[in-house]
RNA sequence: GUGCCCGUAGCUCAGUUGGAUAGAGCAUCAGCCUUCUAAGCUGAGGGUCGUUGGUUCGAGUCCAACCGGGCACACCA
């Protein structure tokens, strides 16, 4: 609709307000009285021009040069809004548009060419998932998809961070959980992982090795440990039918000599110096609030180090755009990591951080705790098993990430029309039902696409179009924002409104053309839910 | 104390780059199934958008201060 309008009203406020530059605003208003568009223009040229707003919205929408075909109506309304009406011409071509393109609607071209790396769950191999890192999970595989959707060529990173104290502390950790099953009297470090997953490990080692590890190296700990735990890490994200493209092991920028090379540029671009036998960055001269150390009096590199060297490696890579995603537990990170980049000579604008708060999990109304210290967590698969993966996807995705989230396991659980994803999930399985009952009626569900649409005229029916016709830039605007949660509340509203258009306009059974052409909507609306879905990695069945 | 995020209906939350009468779900109450899936639909009630100032034609949205909640502030990651 905008695109169809930008031309015509840029030509007309050329001629009143030569001066004007810049894009004209289209909204859609929240009353549906108030038009499908509608625009401040007249407004915001009243000033300069020093005209009162209705009098130039008067003139501009005189010179309106537009087809009355499409356009049905143009109204001034308020203190000078000029409000647009599209046709009912428009939405049934634009429902053509959108069943000869099948799957293919709601892509787009805008990003293409562009390659974007996406690096996000990235969990310590020191244990399982539990149910906060949900969260992050499900965040950056929507993220992931809807970028898909715009153009951009989507890598698929995960950071492995199997280097430092947590990986000795692992280590040790499972070494004395091996003792421990053999039977000696030894006491887990008050720091060591606590746990079930490493008792666990443990009793395999026992199984596979008997009592050969008594006297190994904990470094062969390490190894045995970091690889049970991230297989776990890779089960869990398969059940959630997620995958990543690239594994970066952190210890690989050690063994590379790439954190030697960083430390040395640092000190020769004068962005380091040693002081108390700790080397440290100049983050005060680059914005930040105080000096940091980035290598410790005993040799060892602070998290600072590693991560600004993995970040300095992905834009050397060439990537358009560089996203990470992290808790708000990470954010004092950042800003630091940003800095040395910029500081470095990179271009730290290409890197976009995608911050989501915390997750509270409640039964009902009771807080559901876990601490990973105690080894009582709530592991991301037993949410799984708990509530199902589609009901995690989606609950994951329902809110903005700025928002805590309250994640109802009671309710996820709940297959009952209080849970949106069933809600969604059923108008899915409702269409498809209907489509199967009118092929038993001997209809051809293939001929659909080239029905007449003419005869849809029911406010119900324009209402369902309309939707419909929002998806290609809800995806554009939402993957923009980083901020999948719009699809959850749009898949909602696409839902409620075939609910609606079902309930008063029955599809198999009316004369031709209506029944071909309503079945034609409701097929598109399949298609619509369908793709809305598989954003949001969550199934659409055929029937419930 | 400093930084980031949040404060909108009883509860959980939306609210596009500032727009017209602030929305949805749940909960509560009242209706709708001999016909394509009632896991559905229709209607009702429910609000000082944390507070106070400011910016302007116009503020839930932007700015400032304050109040309340979360997270983070190591030679831990």
């Amino acid at each position: 609709m905008e695109e169809y309008l930008q031309p015509i009203f840029s030509e007309v406020v050329g001629t009143v307000a030569p001066e004007f530059s810049g894009a004209i605003q289209f909204e859609t208003p929240q009353n549906p009285d108030h038009g499908d568009l509608s625009t401040n223009i007249a407004m915001l040229l009243a000033k300069e021009l020093k005209k009162a707003p209705r009098i130039l919205a008067n003139e501009i929408v005189e010179k309106l040069r537009k087809d009355s075909e499409v356009i049905e109506g143009v109204e001034i309304a308020g203190p000078g809004f000029i409000n647009i009406r599209f046709s009912r011409k428009y939405f049934q071509d634009a429902l053509g548009a959108i069943l000869s393109l099948g799957n293919a609607y709601g892509h787009s071209r805008k990003y293409e060419g562009m390659m974007t790396n996406l690096e996000w769950v990235s969990a310590n191999p020191t244990g399982n998932l539990h149910a906060g890192h949900g969260r992050q999970v499900c965040l950056g595989a929507a993220i992931a998809n809807l970028l898909e959707w715009t153009g951009y060529k989507v890598i698929r990173e995960y950071y492995f961070n199997n280097a430092g104290n947590q990986m000795r502390n692992l280590a040790r950790s499972t070494q004395v959980r091996y003792l421990q099953e053999l039977g000696q009297e030894i006491s887990l470090p008050e720091e060591g992982y606590h746990g079930a997953e490493i008792i666990g490990i443990a009793k395999e080692l026992v199984l596979k090795f008997g009592d050969s590890l008594q006297n190994a190296e904990q470094s062969d700990f390490q190894k045995f440990a970091e690889e049970a735990n991230f297989l776990r890490i890779k089960n869990t994200l398969t059940r959630l039918g997620i995958h990543h493209d690239i594994y970066f092991n952190e210890n690989t920028l050690y063994e590379s000599g790439a954190i030697e090379k960083i430390i040395a540029e640092l000190k020769e671009k004068d962005l380091a110096y040693e002081k108390d036998g700790a080397v440290w960055l100049k983050l005060s001269e680059m914005g930040q609030e105080q000096d940091r150390v980035i290598v410790k009096s005993t040799g060892e590199p602070t998290y600072r180090l590693p991560d600004i060297c993995y970040h300095k490696d992905k834009l050397s890579r060439g990537y358009d755009l560089v996203i990470d995603i992290f808790g708000a537990d990470h954010i004092a990170t950042i800003p630091d990591v940003l800095a040395a980049l910029k500081a470095l000579g990179f271009d730290s604008g290409k890197v976009k951080v995608v911050i989501h708060q915390m997750v509270t999990f409640l039964s009902g109304t009771e807080v559901i705790k876990f601490s990973k210290r105690s080894g009582s967590n709530y592991l991301l698969d037993e949410l799984i098993d708990d509530v199902g993966a589609d009901a995690t996807k989606f609950f994951f995705n329902m809110r903005a990430v700025g928002s805590h989230l309250e994640f109802d396991v009671e309710l996820a659980k709940e297959q009952s029309e209080k849970n949106p994803v069933y809600y969604v999930q059923y108008a899915h399985a409702r269409i498809a039902s209907i489509l199967r009952f009118a092929q038993q009626q001997e209809i051809n569900i293939q001929m659909l696409t080239k029905a007449d649409l003419t005869v849809l005229v029911h406010p119900e029916e324009i209402s369902l179009i309309k939707i419909l016709h929002r998806f290609p830039s809800l995806i554009l605007q939402t993957a923009e924002a980083f901020a999948p949660h719009h699809i959850c509340e749009y898949l909602r509203q696409v839902a409620a409104q075939f609910h609606k258009f079902y309930h008063d306009c029955r599809m198999v059974g009316q004369p031709e053309p209506v029944q071909s052409a309503r079945l034609a909507l409701a097929l598109a609306t399949k298609q619509v839910l369908a793709s809305g879905c598989s954003i949001l990695g969550v199934t659409a069945p055929e029937s419930m």
